[in-house]
RNA sequence: GCACCUGUAGCUCAGCUGGAUAGAGCGUUGGCUUGCGGAGCCAAAGGCCAGAGGUUCGAAUCCUCUCAGGUGCACCA
């Protein structure tokens, strides 16, 4: 019966030289590939819970060009992994407590004149987030040049986890700090909202703290993390790691413990099956060491998490840039920066072919090195670009509204296809595969290959082949649909909008 | 110093669970295109896959070393 089944699909065999076989397929079966490619639907994360944390920018301070990044790419991961039939949640974690708060916090209260919870009321809401990042620059600066600043902005930070212990709504430095701590929520959601992602959950550090303070000190009962120098930490070097401290002499939870706190809530809230971190690299060690100390008391929970990182983004052309002054790359930098080059390129504002064109120039890459941002080519019409992909979608489209919607007649005896007709099925039938590998890799870049060169093969093939009025329209037309339906479920897996008309 | 990441065409990148002649885009050069949205198509030039060893029938891909660039190494996040 295998043979049988085989000799339907199988058209010619053929030695191709020393150690290769070749199989060519019946046009009756790539055909029929083609026909299931787009509604295939993937069984990797069938019935699995995860939760994917990605962008995790701090309260208090700017959203940087990384974060535009993460949220892009961890958006794309997320749709391949629900496409792949997993259930995903995702969330955020970000400081609302911290060091950089107490910094930020004693700069508003010296700008706006003390603390004075209605002088905050003097600055303007579209003003809020750029007002915050600046006064983050300036305790910055003062913290590192200024003694005494830095012993005030060592107790404003205590007094951030006081007001978060006691439930503080109240006091006036209460009052600022949960008004400034809004504002920076508010930032974050009306930018997602901008770039078509979301998320179901933030988890401030504020709540993660206490969970992981809890944690430590159990555990360090245990042996697992050890007292030093007044501080807990947990000693590295036995598993080729390096120690971390995880609760500072202060008795302050540092980023490690808030980090364990979270993995804690992470499992209390959804008992994920997997869970997926999309960081930068430059946190690669930390986080081994950091899912080595909970490896030692909950192993399941490392076993189940995944560690994605990436490089950072550079514009082409590179600026110097120094976070402590404040003059790094910032999101809306790069977003202002693809607008101005598609207003150049095309003499139009459009927003979604901005993000479109943002978005693809950051997926197309491999995820990990860093990569270098050119806008110009990002908005490109030609050439391997979001636009070029949208456009070519929405041209698509327009064939096919030309014409009756193709029927297919299954099972024609003799069905044959022309050589530019079979490679557009053939490309067509392969995009299962490349959704696959993406999902197995958790790298989107692999659906922006295949994407760009199934449009080239479409090109070649409508370049020589006329579809509406041809005797073979019916089968062209459906290759053309199944085109189509293709570049607009790729384009959606990389949260990119493909609208049927440009 | 130790650890990790990266090094493929002029530029930006695919290819990396080993397999046929290493592929795209941009740029350069030369053609095509009165037509379903020509934003395209065809072709040329351009590579010691950083370098050297090793494993293998076979290496851009795996291992070792070297070189170059980047990042991280206790109370920041």
């Amino acid at each position: 019966p295998l043979f049988e089944a085989l000799s339907m699909q199988v058209a010619e065999i053929t030695i191709a030289g020393p150690g290769f076989i070749n199989i060519r397929l019946s046009d009756q079966t790539i055909f029929d590939q083609a026909l299931a490619a787009p509604s295939t639907k993937l069984q990797t994360f069938a019935g699995q819970t995860v939760v994917s944390e990605y962008s995790d920018p701090n309260p208090f301070k700017v959203l940087h060009a990384g974060h535009l990044y993460t949220s892009v790419v961890g958006d794309a991961i997320s749709r391949l992994i629900q496409a792949a039939g997993g259930e995903v949640h995702a969330v955020n974690f970000g400081g609302d407590v911290g060091l950089h708060v107490g910094k930020t916090m004693w700069a508003i209260v010296q700008d706006v004149g003390g603390e004075k919870p209605e002088l905050l009321q003097n600055i303007a809401p579209a003003e809020r987030a750029e007002w915050m990042a600046k006064k983050y620059v300036v305790g910055t600066q003062a913290y590192e040049t200024d003694e005494q600043a830095k012993t005030q902005i060592i107790e404003l930070n205590k007094r951030v986890y006081q007001v978060h212990a006691e439930g503080d709504t109240d006091t006036p430095f209460a009052q600022m700090y949960w008004t400034c701590r809004q504002w920076s929520y508010d930032y974050f959601n009306e930018f997602y909202a901008r770039l078509g992602t979301a998320f179901e959950k933030y988890y401030p550090e504020s709540q993660t703290a206490p969970i992981g303070v809890a944690t430590v000190k159990e555990q360090l009962a245990k042996g697992v993390y050890q007292e030093s120098d007044g501080a807990i930490v947990f000693v590295g070097e036995p598993y080729g790691l390096h120690t971390r401290v995880f609760i500072n002499s202060a008795g302050l939870p540092t980023y490690e413990a808030k980090d364990v706190g979270l993995m804690m809530a992470k499992w209390h809230d959804y008992h994920f099956d997997k869970s997926i971190i999309i960081t930068g690299n430059d946190i690669i060690e930390y986080m081994k060491v950091v899912l080595k100390s909970i490896e030692q008391f909950a192993p399941e929970f490392v076993q189940r998490t995944t560690h994605l990182t990436h490089g950072q983004v550079k514009l082409e052309g590179g600026v110097k840039m120094s976070s402590r002054k404040g003059n790094f790359l910032r999101a809306v930098d790069v977003l202002d920066a693809a607008a101005k080059a598609n207003k150049q390129a095309t003499g139009r504002d459009d927003e979604q072919a901005v993000l479109g064109a943002v978005k693809y120039a950051f997926l197309k890459q491999r995820i990990g090195p860093d990569i270098i941002y050119n806008p110009e080519e990002s908005v490109s019409l030609e050439g391997n670009s979001g636009p070029y992909l949208m456009y070519a979608h929405a041209r698509a489209r327009s064939i096919l509204a030309k014409a009756a919607s193709p029927e297919y007649m299954a099972g024609d005896e003799g069905f044959e296809l022309q050589p530019l007709e079979r490679s557009l099925a053939r490309d067509i039938a392969r995009y299962p595969q490349v959704v696959q590998k993406a999902v197995t890799d958790l790298m989107p870049h692999h659906i922006c290959t295949y994407l760009y060169e199934l449009a080239q093969t479409f090109n070649r093939f409508y370049e020589k082949n006329r579809v509406i009025g041809d005797p073979r329209e019916a089968q062209r037309l459906v290759l053309v649909a199944l085109y189509a339906d293709v570049l607009k479920d790729g384009l959606q897996l990389l949260g990119i909008v493909a609208p049927n008309r440009l």
